[in-house]
DNA sequence: TCTATAATCGGAGCGTTGTTCCGTTTGTTG
DNA sequence: CAACAAACGGAACAACGCTCCGATTATAGA
């Protein structure tokens, strides 16, 4: 039996959310990195059915390797969800220090469709039955109604929005609108979004009650 | 390809919907029933995931013989959906024909959400852009839609439900309602069930007594 | 009835997938 | 620098959708 009493190790369980310092090797790192990188790009261009082996190709890795960190495909699908949705959400606040309000909401949802464009055939495997895709529903909306809520209410508080836009029916309205992600589909999803968020300027407070 | 040398008698192509006199041998549409009934089964046990080779055997043919009639996976799936949305669309006469309005439809509405019962993952295919199943939804439609409304309106003349109850609403809430089709959640969608039967009951412009 | 023929059958086999296994390489540490 | 545990890589396995083709058998004409 391999005995763990080595003095104070602290190699933790690799649990998700605990991320402080973990004592992997340094290419250990670099290569879910890449791995995840890759995965991301591939997922975008084939959908989340790709091959694993592509995607371990792409990441100039071997198959093991990328098996150790992801026991299987759906881990891998819900790692690389998981960090798309957190980058979005990040940029939010990033948006939100560089831009006016209005601005800066219109460019995250803007964003957030780009984002949603890549989630070809996610949706289908959400709903595939797959314990490894429970917790992200969840996620989903634990990073995004608040992004996107803050965004809301520093754009209506300057008076560039109306008031009472609820966050969560926003984005699944806006998710709604960009599910036929294809080609010109994606013009046509940025137009109807332009259509909405000046729907929202219209009755903004500055000119009414 | 080259099958133009046929003496174009009455082979005619799979078309669905002619019945009447295929030129087929005995054993060959045997084996087609033979097949569609044992995926019935298979997809109603393991979802639309389940193996070509389970199905070929439990209806005790080969692979080949079950891609000759179905060159594809999707291509079977979509034969035994459309079997058995005729089989319980065609229940709707009989029941029509067997019992009270009111109790005609409550029965079949319950035997409509054991047919959504067995849909496990078939919603996933449907979004998943096989070609294949681009024409179920219409089929569906047209399917149910006229043979819940005559339902529906044979209990509404009857005054035993109320009127203005579209068909297509209620397809489509009752369908919702059973999407979680696992276990207990077949008893819970039985008393969902029952409750919209009541609601529609409640208004009915009382005729009897 | 019997034979000829063509449609049908069945399953071995191909290419691809997700996943596992294990000998080899490599970062880390004392 | 040496030694060891950790990480690597890809061959190998099982299961999948699907194809192919020799064997089988239903059907029509004698």
């Amino acid at each position: 039996m391999k005995e763990a009493h080595l003095s104070g190790k602290l190699n933790e369980l690799p649990d998700e959310g605990a991320e402080p310092k973990r004592r992997m090797r340094l290419d250990a790192r670099r290569n879910e990195d890449a791995v995840l990188e890759a995965a991301k790009q591939v997922f975008a261009v084939s959908g989340v059915d790709a091959p694993v082996r592509e995607i371990a190709a792409k990441a100039g890795v071997g198959v093991g390797t990328l098996y150790r960190r992801f026991p299987n495909r759906s881990d891998l699908v819900a790692a690389v969800f998981r960090r798309e949705v957190d980058a979005c959400a990040a940029e939010a606040a990033s948006l939100a220090a560089e831009h006016a309000p209005g601005e800066a909401l219109s460019r995250w949802l803007k964003r957030y469709t780009g984002f949603i464009a890549t989630k070809k055939g996610l949706s289908a495997a959400l709903h595939s039955g797959d314990q490894a895709f429970d917790s992200l529903p969840a996620y989903f909306r634990a990073s995004f109604e608040p992004a996107l809520g803050q965004l809301l209410e520093a754009a209506s508080a300057a008076g560039e929005i109306r008031g009472g836009v609820d966050a969560y029916d926003l984005l699944r309205a806006v998710g709604n609108l960009s599910v036929n992600s294809s080609d010109e589909g994606m013009a046509h999803t940025g137009r109807m979004l332009d259509l909405m968020i000046d729907g929202m300027r219209f009755g903004a407070v500055s000119s009414k009650d």
